[in-house]
DNA sequence: AACCCATTCAACCGCTTCCGC
DNA sequence: GGCGGAAGCGGTTGAATGGGT
């Protein structure tokens, strides 16, 4: 069986860590051309690299817009809640962190957040408990309901980084790019819109801010969280109580946090029943509330993710038992 | 000081997706 | 629609580093 050899074998082409002068090689070439085609960027800026590794060196190292160091405790909240319902797809994460790299998150969440979890008695994977440590969690009924709920936001934030992918484009022109970001189409938008989209917006918090404006929702503690369904200052939900046995046992800063987040993901519940009556009341307000704004793009994502969601509905509907009616 | 082991993270690998022809 | 090249993505690897003995 023959191997197809890979960039990284190709005759002459150096491998392994780059060297600063590398580095500033790759780094003055593209603050000059920008990088257009990677293939043939090497041989521009003089480097004996294949274009994938010049890539994947700019973006995940040399960029000037990458904040390096210690994950702050929010953004750690954001990549476990987005984890939560994106599994493993560290570029969409990626585009509600700004500044972050995919291969960062990536590496955080295998090296810290994983482990921080499993510590505490949380699949993962699952993000539900191992163990029955907080009573009611990890219930059938329940696990449908949130499995409904995060079907919807699965589609709702999948739509969101298409459309900064999309967005992105037109920023490749710049040599400073504002986010890593696929295919470069200089001066092309597949969606217009009327106004720009704002940078590195959060539509759940837009979709928040104007929902929770038109309904009331019952008290809650104050435990906001960055990007929670249920973040919004003058949006309180009342956490449900949890039953933490936990009286032997004194928890981190950390640990609270995490606890914190699993009262959050409970709460998706509550959201969900009130969700299930008001979704198409939703959809309507939304673009109603969009246009009325001028910001189409708001309700771009949130008709693609209505359409991603009603695709995976068909197929998981019938499966936990909620009927979905969106117009 | 020397060794071992665990952890971290930059870089690699290979598969998938996108796009132009 | 098919093909090929380029780019994107997520999993994995391995060198560097730090802590423990």
């Amino acid at each position: 069986m023959v191997r197809s050899t890979s960039c990284y074998e190709k005759d002459g082409l150096k491998r392994g860590p780059w060297t600063t002068e590398e580095d500033q090689k790759l780094t003055a070439y593209i603050q000059q051309h920008g990088h257009g085609s990677w293939s043939s960027l090497p041989e521009k800026a003089g480097l004996k690299r294949c274009g994938k590794s010049c890539r994947l060196r700019w973006i995940n190292y040399l960029r000037p817009d990458i904040k390096r160091g210690k994950f702050s405790l929010q953004e750690e909240q954001t990549i476990i809640q987005l984890h939560a319902f994106l599994g493993n797809r560290w570029s969409a994460i990626a585009v509600h962190l700004p500044k972050r790299t995919d291969n960062e998150i990536k590496n955080h969440w295998n090296t810290h957040l994983k482990k921080r979890l499993t510590k505490m008695g949380i699949d993962p994977i699952t993000h539900k408990p191992r163990i029955d440590a907080f009573g009611s969690f990890g219930h059938g009924c329940h696990d449908s309901n949130l499995n409904h709920m995060a079907q919807w936001e699965r589609a709702r934030l999948e739509a969101e980084a298409r459309a900064a992918s999309r967005d992105s484009s037109n920023k490749q022109a710049l040599p400073n790019l504002v986010r890593v970001q696929p295919k470069i189409h200089p001066g092309t938008d597949p969606l217009p819109r009327s106004t720009p989209r704002p940078e590195c917006i959060d539509v759940l918090k837009a979709w928040q801010g104007m929902v929770t404006g038109m309904f009331h929702f019952p008290n809650r503690d104050n435990l906001d969280s960055p990007t929670s369904m249920s973040n919004s200052s003058n949006a309180p939900i009342q956490i449900p109580n949890v039953d933490c046995n936990v009286t032997n046992h004194s928890y981190t800063s950390n640990e609270l946090v995490y606890m914190d987040e699993w009262k959050h993901i409970n709460q998706l519940q509550e959201l969900e029943d009130w969700m299930d009556e008001s979704t198409t009341s939703i959809m309507a307000l939304s673009q109603e509330a969009a246009y009325a704004t001028e910001n189409a793009w708001f309700t771009d994502i949130v008709a693609e993710a209505t359409a991603d969601f009603k695709e995976g509905s068909s197929e998981t509907d019938t499966l936990i038992g909620i009927p979905v009616s969106f117009s």
